[in-house]
Parts: C-alpha cells; structure tokens; sequence
RNA sequence: GGGCGCUUAGCUCAGUUGGCUAGAGCACCAGCUCGACAAGCUGGGGGUCAUUGGUUCAAGUCCAAUAGCGCCCA
C-alpha cells in the first residue's frame, strides 16, 4: 500500500472527526469502577468568534484529556459556552443601532433579550463548531449555557442560599459608570486612555474671614458634589483654617475644612484638595473617613441632577464650561492649564467612566474568601506554576466584597422582588389582611426571605418574624420613613408560581438588574454537573481534576470558582489549577481585532492544519514566559507572506504592496465593510511551518513503512537478542515514554511537545531509519526489524495522539489495516481507534545508558566523516582511520555497516596502532580520532586554519579546568564526582591537543 | 504606588533542586532530486547569557541594585 508523498489535514480532519464522534469516544458516564477525570472547559463567551488564546487554552486542555483517556481514566470534558453579560449585550445593542438605529430603550427589554438570544444561539454553534475542529474531545451531549435553565436554577439556589445567610447585601459603592450604555462597568471592562485635559485652580471663601482657600482640579463641575476641603494635618499654610467652614458660591453650601493624611499630598499643587466623595474613588474613602455627606449630581445619563442646583439638565461637559465661566465672574478663578489625563474609559462604549454613588447587590467576602485562600494554603486547590498562588492570595486577602449587580437586561435577573413602604404601612396592613402578616412570618425553612432596608442603614436587616415585630422599636423616629422592603422567593419558585403572582398584584417588582456574569460562571464546575440536584455525575466527578486557564482571569473567575464551590458543596471545584502563557504579537502587544494583529484559528487550520496548530501551541506554552508570535498578511494575489508592520495596525494603513508580486492588497484588521477595490489580507505565522513540517515527517516515516511491510508477521521479540540499534532505538523510546509521561504530570507542555518532536525526528527518522534500511533488503533481517519498526511506529502515534490527534489517526488506521497485531514486546491486537490505545509504557530495562554511548560514539564518527566530505565536495567513497582504544576499535567494527552506508565510508581501519595517513583531514575526541584522508585534494592552508581555531578552543578550555583544579577549595570542598569529571576533563583535552597538535605538524611539514 | 514576570544566536524561544566545551526551530551560507519526506537530506557559520556588584570551590541558573519591556492590582 501506498499513502500521498504529502499528509493532507483537511482531509484527515473531516474524516476522522466524524469517526470520533460516531464511535462516541468522547461521550462518558459514571462508573465507579473506573478512576474519574474530569476538566470543565473555561466556558468562551458568546460575543464572538474564538482567537488564538482559546485555541491555546483549549488544546492544553485536550492534551490532558486525551493523554487520561489513553491512560483508562473514565474522562468527562464538559464544554459550554458563557453568557458573558455586557460584552455580548453591548455588542448585540451596537449592530441594532448600527442597522437599524435604534437603542435598546427603542426595543424594550424583552425584545432587547429576544435578539440577544438569536444572536447567542448564532455564535455558540459557531463556537461550538470551532472547538470540535481543533479537535476538542469534548462530550457534546453535556454543553451548558450559563443562562440555560439547569445553570439558572444553581444561580437562584446559590443566591437564596447567600441571601438568607446574610451574605448579600444591598448597599451605597462608587461604581464605574458608563453613561451611553447607562450601566456600571466592572473594573475589567475598563481602560486607562491619556487624553488632553485641563487643570483648573479656584479659590472658595473661608467662612468668617477675609481668607480663601485654593484648590486646583481636573473636573470643575464636580464642586457641585463638594462636601469638604481637605488638607494635609502637618501642612503648616493651613493648620489654622482646619475646621473651619468654606462656602461653595455656585451652590451656596457650606463645607467643612477638615485634615486628611491620606489624600493630600502637601508637595503637589496647592496642598488643599477638593473632596467629592460621590464622584472620586479617593474622595469617597475619605468621606468614609470623616463621615462626609455623599452629593450625587449626576442623572445616569451623565447630566447634572437636581443638586446642581442651577446646572441642573446641563450635560457634565457643558456644566464644566458654566462652572468655570460662574466662579470667573465671581473672580474665583486662577486660571487653567493643559495636562494630560489618565482617563478610565468603558471598554464597551469607548466613552469616558464617571465614578458614580449607587445602589448595588454585594457579596460579602470575609468568611467566603478566608475557606477560598486555605484551600490553596493547605494545598488542596495547587496551582501550577506555584507563583501564581500568589496573585490568587493576594487579591483574596483584600477580601473586597463583590459588587453583583449590573444595570443590564442581559443575564440572570436578580430574583428579588421589592417595594417601598414604612414599618407603619406594613403594620397598618398587616392588621388589615392577615396574609400581609403571615407573609412575613416564617421559620427557617420559609418558601421565601425577607429584608428591609432603611436609608440611612446601608445595610439590610434580617426579615424573620422576630426582627420585624422589633423592626419598630429599632426604628424608632424613623417609622415613618419610607423603607425598602425586598422579598427573595426560595429558589424552587417557578416564574408562575402564587407568591410571585401575589408579589406582583400587591405593588411588588422584580429588581431590574441582574447578576454580574461571574455569579453565573463562579459555579461553572458544580451548576454543569447538575447541582443543587444530586446527579451521579456530581458525585463521581466532582471534584474535577484541573483548571486550564490563563492568569487574567486568576482573582476575577478561579477565585470566585474556589468559593462557591466550598459555599456550596463543601469541597473545592478542582485539585489543580494549570495558567497558561498568553500569546502575544510579534512586537509583544496582546492581539486584538481592534489592532488588526490576531490570527484566526480557523485560517491557521486551513493553511497549516489543525495539528500544525495544536503542535505549536503546545509547544509555545512554556513555565514562564508569554510568547510572541509574529503576524504576516497573506499576499491575496501571490500567497507571500508579509510581515505585518506597527504601521498598519489599528486600520492605520490601508493599502500594502507586495514585496514579491507588487500588486497592493489591504492588510488584515477589523475592517467593517469590504474593500471593494483591494482584497483584504488574511493573516498568518510562519512559526506554524513547524507544526506542519512535523506532521509530514511523520507521515512520511509512516510511509516509509508501509512501503516496507511486505510480509509482516506479528510475533513477540527477546530483547536480548535484538542487535545493538534496536535495543538502542528501544532504550530511546523507553526514556522519551517516561520523559513524555513526567512532562505531562508536571504540566511541561513545550518539554512535552519538544521531547516527542526530538525523538521523532531526530532519532527516530534521522538515524534508526537509516539504519534499518539494510536489513530490510535482506529476508532473513526483514521479519525482526519490521517488528520493530512498527513497534516504534505504534509508541510514537500513541505519544504523539494527544498533541496531534488528526495525523495519529490517519496513520494508525492504515497501520491497523497492515499490521493489526503489533507492539513491544509483545504484539497485541490494535485498538481500533489511537483514541482509545493505551498510553505507552515500555519496561524500565530497556533503558541503557551504554547502548547510548555506543551509537552516540558512532554518529560522532559519521558526522567527522561528513564533514570532510562536505567540506571538499566529495562524492565518491572515503578511507577512514581511527585511532582508539582496542574496545571502541571492536565496536566501531561491528557497526562498519552503518558506518559505511551513514558515512559513505570505503575502507575503515581502528585499533590503538592505527596511523594518520599523509594527507588527511582530522577530528579528534576524547575517544577516537578520526582521519579521513585526501590524498591529492587536501587544502593544507585550509586545514591547518581550522586546525589552529580549534587547538586554541581546546587551550582555553583546559586552561579554565585547570584553573579549577589548582584552586584548593575546589578540590577540597566540590563533590568528588565533580572534581573528578574536572580531572577527566583536561586528560581527555590534553589528548585532543596532542592529537591536533600532532596533526598540524605533519601538515606543516606536507 | 504595590505585586508578578521577562531580558540567552539575526528572529522566536528552551536551558527542572547551582556542576558537560550553553541548545532548538526559523532565517543565513555551501552541497545534495540517492525509491519515505525539497514541507526534505548533509554539513557550516553565528552567543561577553541586559548591566554592575555580591554569595559560592563553582553562577545563564541564587541574592541585591541599575536599565529596558510586559502583565496584574490600587
């Protein structure tokens, strides 16, 4: 039989993919019998297409399961997709805008929802369809959503569960507020952008004197929000006014100068710092400090409010203006100057953040985030690499309560219902209906929770029967003030359900917002198996095995993930935590559309295969570091590849010309629309030429093969009777299966992938190849290497399946149909597909250091050989001779046939008393020299050059061992197998010398 | 401002508890279409391991400082 001179990954995709999937490989059920495995896949977002990072993420992540599989672990890979709240909603409300110009208010919120979901179902198959093309060995009949209802139902449980506990609270927070989507923005969905601002100074009058006080700020309109002046405590220019009262002319307020240590900085500016503490995240811990009123005076639009008195409906730029204008004319103002601004900007709308007071959802972290962070103390949760614990301890020992709200209509809605009224009203009603009394009485086991709120408590208070009847007293003055009373019904309770219904028809509404997103994807681990409910698939996978992912995300997603799972099952979601490195551009930037400097891992596929590409992630993702990978635009006319330049990034450039073919094409970016007079560039990297020239070779050596199979019987080998290469070759295969396996345990994705390649390619294909083709010619040979050869060929596909599904099972099917019963040492009928063939692993014996030597010695030789060879251009066969020692003489005559064949080698001599011919070519080792001679072509000048920079190499390297062993402490002091591989060291260099220096005279002499 | 990481060949990167004459892929140079593979084979050139200081018998590796780069947190 006969395979393609090349391997053909589209091919070899669609066929075995589908194979896979109709065999049901990748599809797992509990059974106690077996050792589970268990990964959930760090759910991608449905807002787009996947990128190189997933493709990075996602192929460690199939490594793993396919290498466990292989191994007999019972291995479930649940994959899913996550709903990922504003980045989806933001860019679903920008194509409406966009096409039919309209805003979400235009739709309202169902119809907003609706099209969300359209848009959802759209990319996560899209999605989906992604991850099975790089060949995820995910059980597709399990895919979650986070928004689907069996992971809405673990949201509602996990809620009610904190909500009663006391771990939920409602309260005041400075958010980043996005006022074109209306919406708080979480800390991750910001930038910093440096943009031209101002600084302007004012002065406000000091209450009952003649003196004012000078401040200078970026956003004047914010006086309108001042609450206090402060000033540093040991600021000698204003110890005297501390205290005192300044008036804000444009609002007429009266504001406290008060000393605050921690946000004045006496050296900058004019020592005295405006505070407003509803507008500025300093300004707000300081009012926290001194017990600051807290003036909102924005409307969520980002116009002033009705405390802006005069300014009120005046958009925040505009009332800058006006502000500025009004303190001149009351000749408080001292001028302005241009600065540049670090001014957080949302990452959905690009528009600029306002820090803004409102009410929000909270999770309080003291006890949650104390189990998270001794679960990885402990050690039950590990993080590989370890110094990522770090990050993790680090952001949780802050223990900063969780903001779960988000002002959007995409996501979990918060299930609680509220209405305002005061403790007099519920009374009144109360007494009135008895249901509006029963309702607020229950126990523990209550179908529903209870809490008020007052204004002026920032926290809530516990609605249990008990607290309510003392609600009262507790309010004392404030029984008539209004109170919010919120109802969290338990999470059982269906959308039809009476108390809703009752709720509802008694003035009660569902709070609008809904739940930050990881709220949903904290529970990803135990909602996808099925909690609250108690599935077999949570009993017997969770704990899952390990978390891939990269460190970004460590606090925001891991964390969280840690804490839910201990909140609510008690143990942690995963015993290992793996961060993987971050692929970055050729000039170390991340890649991102908006640049124009990723790649599609779907291009990657159709240029250089989905092996090419798995290959090269596995083999990027090193211990340290982040790797950089340089982007090319694909030529559209020529298929060249053209570098991509800083120039052309951000759509900067328009039109590039080829180097090669001249003609101009548009590079690769976000471009919206079509060019329609120049092709847009897809981009590229030619580091992916390593992947596929790996598969190749692969391929071919497997070619090689079956072109070499004729006659193959199966039969079991004695290894002590195999000839010396291959108990070499098996010695090889040996130590790389163990070096593989170790590589994998410890997380060494790149040591794994360049271990593999190393031993394929290198010793494999270079040399024991080679080295069979002449038994191969030969009937009586044949049999055994065959045996051998598929032997090695079955480890090396079975090594390789994990990196390399797709060119695996295209060799293994044609292997299964050639030699069905194969393996070492024993031949055993094949699994029918690598998928599901036992990981490898060879008897320890077989690994032997001396065999080793003796081909390394060998190959050394060869390579001397070669050298000359290429050197003088020679074609014919050489005469060599090698002086060495009786044994390595004895060795080097049992492997004349490969030298000979290896070396082009006609007439080999060794032994102690061999002598350099005249006119020969030297290559000295420690062990041997070697002379190749070149009688009537050697280049004596030539010769003698190389000669001399070698002598000199050898001489500065004895000169340094010597050194090391006249040093006294040395020899005293470093261990004895050290000093004695010194001694050894300046022996073996002295031979060399000699030998060189021996060389060199004869040459001089001719 | 705090934390973490990085700086090794022209480029991209390895180098596991300190101990071989510091490696690979690509690129470069020379030569090869010989029945597995030109996506290949053979050979070659190319490195003051960012800088400075320290610890040590011994430093690319450990420590400190400096310079530059990146990320996270505030």
């Amino acid at each position: 039989m006969e395979l393609p001179k090349h391997y053909e990954p589209c091919e070899a995709q669609a066929r075995w993919l589908q194979f896979w999937n109709e065999r049901g490989f990748f599809h797992a059920r509990p059974d106690p019998n077996r050792q589970p495995f268990c990964i959930v896949i760090p759910p991608p977002n449905v807002t787009g297409a996947l990128h190189l990072g997933h493709a990075l993420n996602n192929t460690l992540q199939d490594v793993l399961v396919r290498w466990r599989r292989m191994q007999g672990y019972n291995t479930l890979w649940m994959p899913g997709t996550d709903h990922a709240g504003i980045a989806t909603q933001a860019v679903v409300e920008r194509r409406i805008r966009d096409e039919e110009n309209k805003t979400r208010h235009d739709l309202g919120r169902e119809e907003l929802v609706k099209r969300i979901w359209q848009w959802k179902d759209q990319y996560e198959k899209r999605i989906l369809g992604q991850l099975s093309e790089l060949g995820c060995s995910c059980d597709w009949q399990r895919t979650r959503f986070t928004l689907d209802p069996i992971c809405a139902r673990a949201v509602r449980t996990t809620f009610f569960k904190m909500f009663k506990d006391g771990l939920i609270y409602r309260g005041k927070r400075l958010v980043n507020w996005d006022t074109q989507l209306q919406t708080a923005v979480a800390d991750d969905e910001i930038y910093h952008e440096t943009i031209k601002g101002g600084f302007w100074t004012f002065r406000y009058p000091v209450k009952g004197s003649k003196e004012f006080i000078r401040f200078s700020t970026t956003r004047p309109e914010t006086m309108l929000g001042d609450t206090a002046v402060a000033v540093h405590p040991d600021d000698e220019r204003y110890k005297h006014l501390i205290g005192k009262m300044v008036t804000i002319p444009l609002v007429n307020r009266d504001i406290p100068i008060i000393a605050d240590g921690q946000l004045v900085d006496p050296t900058l500016g004019t020592g005295a710092v405006k505070v407003t503490p509803a507008h500025d995240p300093n300004d707000y811990a300081c009012g926290l400090r001194h017990g600051l009123p807290m003036i909102n005076i924005l409307n969520p639009d980002g116009t002033i409010n009705e405390n802006g008195g005069p300014y009120a409906g005046l958009d925040r730029l505009k009332a800058r203006e006006r502000v500025t204008a009004d303190m001149e004319k009351l000749g408080l103002f001292d001028g302005r100057e241009d600065r540049d601004i670090d001014l957080a900007h949302s990452d959905r709308s690009k528009t600029p953040i306002e820090p803004y007071l409102s009410d929000q959802w909270f999770v309080k972290m003291t006890d949650l985030a104390q189990t998270a962070m001794d679960a990885v103390k402990d050690g039950r949760v590990k993080f590989f690499p370890e110094r990522y614990a770090r990050t993790y301890l680090d952001w949780l020992g802050e223990k900063r309560d969780w903001c779960i709200s988000r002002q959007l209509w995409w996501g979990h809605r918060i299930p609680v219902w509220r209405r305002v009224m005061t403790h007099n009203e519920w009374i009144e009603k109360a007494e009135k209906d008895p249901q509006w009394g029963d309702f607020f009485m229950h126990g523990e086991d209550a179908e529903h929770v209870v809490k008020v709120q007052t204004s002026s408590e920032t926290y809530s208070v516990t609605g249990h029967r008990k607290y309510l009847e003392c609600l009262g007293c507790a309010l004392g003055d404030s029984e008539k003030e209004p109170i919010t009373w919120f109802v969290a019904p338990s999470p059982t309770t269906d959308e039809n359900s009476p108390l809703i219904a009752w709720l509802e028809s008694h003035g009660f509404e569902q709070d609008p917002d809904v739940l930050d997103t990881w709220f949903s994807s904290a529970l990803w681990p135990h909602s996808t198996l099925g909690w609250p409910e108690h599935t077999p698939e949570l009993a017997y996978w969770y704990p899952t095995s390990v978390l891939v992912t990269s460190r970004d995300i460590i606090t925001l997603w891991v964390a969280r993930m840690v804490m839910t799972g201990l909140y609510n099952i008690g143990k942690v979601p995963f015993h290992h935590v793996y961060i993987h490195p971050k692929i970055l551009d050729g000039f170390g930037e991340t890649m991102s559309k908006s640049k124009g400097n990723g790649i599609d891992p779907l291009d990657i596929i159709e240029r250089y295969g989905t092996d090419a590409l798995r290959f090269l992630m596995v083999h990027q993702a090193t211990e340290t570091q982040d790797s950089k990978m340089p982007v090319a635009n694909v030529c559209p006319h020529c298929d060249t590849l053209v570098p991509i330049k800083q120039e052309h990034m951000y759509m900067r450039t328009r039109k590039v010309t080829c180097p090669n073919c001249k003609k101009p094409f548009r590079p690769g970016g976000p471009w919206p629309t079509p060019d329609p007079e120049l092709p847009t560039a897809k981009q590229a990297s030619e580091r992916f030429d390593m992947g596929r020239n790996f598969a190749n070779k692969l391929w071919n050596a497997a070619r090689f093969l079956f072109l070499n199979l004729e006659g193959y019987k199966p039969e079991a080998i004695r290894h002590e009777d195999l000839p010396i290469e291959d108990r070499w070759i098996l010695s090889r295969l040996a130590t790389t299966t163990a070096m593989v396996t170790q590589h994998l345990e410890n997380y060494r994705f790149s040591e794994v992938a360049r271990t593999i390649y190393d031993f394929t390619w290198s010793e494999f294909c270079d040399w024991y190849v080679e080295m069979s083709k002449r038994r191969l010619q030969e009937s009586a040979t044949r049999p055994l290497v065959q045996r051998v050869l598929v032997g090695v060929l079955d480890g090396i596909l079975r090594l390789v399946h994990p990196i390399m599904p797709f060119v695996a099972e295209a060799i293994w099917q044609p292997l299964n149909e050639n030699a069905f019963e194969r393996g070492l040492p024993v031949p055993e009928p094949a699994a029918e597909s690598v998928v599901i063939a036992p990981w490898p692993n060879f008897p320890e014996s077989w690994r032997d250091a001396a065999m080793e030597t003796r081909i390394s010695r060998m190959q050394e030789l060869i390579r001397a050989v070669r050298e000359v060879r290429n050197r003088y251009n020679l074609k014919t066969d050489l005469d060599v001779f090698v002086r060495c020692s009786e044994n390595i003489a004895a060795d080097f005559r049992t492997l004349t046939p490969f030298i000979s064949v290896l070396a082009g080698v006609g007439r080999l001599e060794c032994g102690p008393q061999t002598a350099k011919p005249r006119q020969a070519a030297s290559h000295v080792t420690p062990e041997f020299a070697v002379y190749t001679s070149l009688a009537g072509l050697i280049d004596v000048v030539a010769e003698k050059v190389r000669l001399e920079k070698q002598l000199a190499e050898k001489g500065k390297h004895l000169q340094a061992a010597r050194a090391k062993l006249a040093n006294a402490n040395f020899v005293e002091r470093a261990p004895a197998d050290i000093v004695q591989q010194q001694r050894d060291l300046v022996a073996d260099l002295q031979t060399q010398i000699k030998a060189i220096e021996e060389n060199l005279n004869e040459l001089r002499q001719g």
